[in-house]
DNA sequence: TGATTTATTGACTAACTAGTTAGTACTTAA
DNA sequence: TTAAGTACTAACTAGTTAGTCAATAAATCA
């Protein structure tokens, strides 16, 4: 509804009477709202994330958020699907089929741990939507092929390395996979209450690069024969 | 304030005035509320739950729960608590010293993904605890020690298979403490929204089953050398 | 038995919160 | 230039929510 394209010129497209900024761009309100309200979601949890609070932080009119979302909910959609889009594009990035299988699960691990770091709200907001039982992206179709390329690189990787004679047989690649993850997810989301019962500083570079290290040595360990 | 002891007989305490079940009983409609109040965190989180849906479900005057707890959140607080106390039971039956280190470390990380499975509170509170940066567990005290038991453990299993010769040296025991929580931890956490990419049902018994093969693959195929 | 304590209740309130209404002003197309 | 569309605003509303008040009745104690 609100973003019709109808052929518009991409390079001086809504430009302002005179030289100034504009002062009215749909696309981009639309765009700071949900990025306001990922930091919020995230913050807060889907309940405890409030409106009004999304509304002074984006700095606009409380009306917009219903004039460009529907409702609380649907934004909170929104922005789940705007977190798996940027999941997909760095993983768009990645390839390791020219890596040796040793070399290509290596990369596999730091990536997976990667993403978690440099994007804090894909953990707090898988979090929040499997605390409500995953109902908001169970709409979603698209998301389901989002993990595909990421099975197939795993079993790209296991098949080489098993005709190789390097990595042990009998593995199921989604259990890898989750376990890749589990062993970076973990240590992330529950960093607070880990850190409080081990009296670390677990966001330490230094111990984030240690938990990497370990992570690696956890999963070569167990797949090298 | 409500737990007010002053020798009281334990086995005939506050009789009823005929052989009737008592109507008024202190200790037990505390009970009552805090194992409501657990589930009504657990299924939606902190600022999801209700008051008014705990004091519905546990049959209660509203304002009872304001007689036995200060407010929401330091009934919150004692849920938390309570949630610990159940881990620190479950831990306190175990003991790994009579095993060897390889049966006693499968023994660890069957522990583990157990207590999980029993206990699904946990994964949850801790979830929700988290996403408030354990603002609540951090006035906790007795807390941390909680973990001191499990990661000497750890640290026997660690220093005897070493000395057997059947474990890798250089093993953190805190890092392994978080991947053996966290392989199962995220599996169970985040199951919907797995099951939901990967259709298939996590929960199914059998493929819990498979879970904890894995899980106790991962962790020995490490350890070994 | 009568006084005191305390477990319990129903009705209430002040503050909050998602969503709405009615209208203003910038931009574009004819 | 003007009419239409839409980005945007301020003020409002209906419903909700954590927490309170004032009173009742069951148990305990003297």
């Amino acid at each position: 509804m609100a973003a019709k394209a109808r052929g518009v010129e991409e390079g001086s497209k809504a430009a302002p009477r005179r030289g100034r900024p504009p002062l009215r761009d749909a696309a981009r309100t639309r765009e700071r709202i949900l990025k306001t309200a990922t930091a919020e979601f995230t913050e807060k949890g889907y309940d405890g994330a409030r409106v009004d609070e999304i509304v002074r932080r984006a700095k606009i009119s409380k009306n917009l958020v219903y004039h460009y979302f529907d409702s609380k909910e649907q934004l909170f959609i929104e922005v789940m699907e705007g977190m798996y889009r940027v999941m997909r594009e760095r993983q768009a990035e990645q390839s390791f089929a020219d890596l040796s299988p040793e070399e290509g699960m290596r990369k596999l691990v730091t990536f997976t741990f990667q993403v978690f770091l440099e994007h804090p709200e894909v953990i707090a907001l898988l979090n929040i939507e499997n605390l409500h039982k995953a109902r908001h992206i169970r709409r979603s179709k698209n998301i389901p092929a989002l993990y595909n390329p990421l099975i197939e690189a795993i079993e790209d990787l296991l098949r080489r390395g098993q005709a190789a004679g390097v990595f042990r047989d009998g593995v199921d690649p989604v259990d890898l996979y989750i376990s890749i993850s589990g062993l970076g997810y973990f240590y992330l989301a529950n960093r607070h209450t880990l850190g409080t019962v081990f009296k670390t500083d677990l966001e330490a570079p230094a111990r984030v690069e240690q938990r990497l290290r370990h992570m690696n040595e956890v999963i070569l360990g167990y797949l090298r024969r």
